[in-house]
DNA sequence: GCCAGTACCTGGTCTGACAAGGTAGCGTGT
DNA sequence: ACACGCTACCTTGTCAGACCAGGTACTGGC
């Protein structure tokens, strides 16, 4: 259905974190510096500078859904949660990210299937 | 030792075709072509274009060798060796993917240990 | 000699990550 | 009430890496 139907783990590469940052949404809605506590905690990014474009990213594609939320304290905080477009990239994505996996764990391991 | 220490997995994102290319020079010298080949069937890299400038940087960085060989048939080829550098650096590619593939895992397993 | 095939390499373009910096709400202490 | 600091949001500019398209050269067959 998408006019954009990508190859595959080419460009798997490129949006990895995008696809945590849907994986982590999938279990319940998070606010983006909860997913910057987790994913540097992974020493998956850097920093802030990294989730708030991917996260305007995935919004403008539609793939999550976004509302403000009162915090306990201190100031508001938009809240992510996953869409329907959101979960079905994410299925692809974890399809994708198998087939990565076993790509470049294949390579490592190295036996020389080729020829 | 080195003076560019490398934070760790988000370095690896970048360079995991450079990883992947050392991975396969551990075994046996190959040429870029082969390279190509091997990489293309995982879906790893879409062309040749994305294998010769690596390479350039891989050899400017003295992480392979190269020598040129006659071909039995056609041009001649320019085969690609690990060096010892390049074994140090494929080792800590190596652990550091491990990492990735092990973070990566956890998040999209998802239980939910960030509370 | 010409053509096809193999193999090399080089721009120009785009995407995504990163670092640094900037705004604003909220709570606390005085 | 005001200042301060914390949390949370977001933006801008820079850079690396991948990708596409195009270009050169050597080889062998016709």
């Amino acid at each position: 259905m998408a006019p954009d139907e990508r190859s595959s783990l080419v460009h798997l590469r490129r949006g990895l974190v995008e696809f945590c940052v849907l994986a982590l949404l999938r279990e319940r809605e998070r606010y983006a510096v909860e997913l910057v506590e987790v994913l540097s905690r992974h020493d998956l990014i850097a920093g802030e500078g990294t989730i708030y474009p991917l996260l305007s990213r995935l919004r403008a594609r539609g793939l999550v859904t976004s509302a403000w939320q009162e915090s306990p304290s201190g100031p508001p905080r938009r809240y992510y949660g996953l869409s329907g477009d959101g979960a079905h990239a994410l299925a692809r994505f974890t399809s994708d990210w198998a087939a990565l996996s076993r790509s470049v764990d294949e390579i490592t391991h190295e036996e020389g299937g080729t020829a």
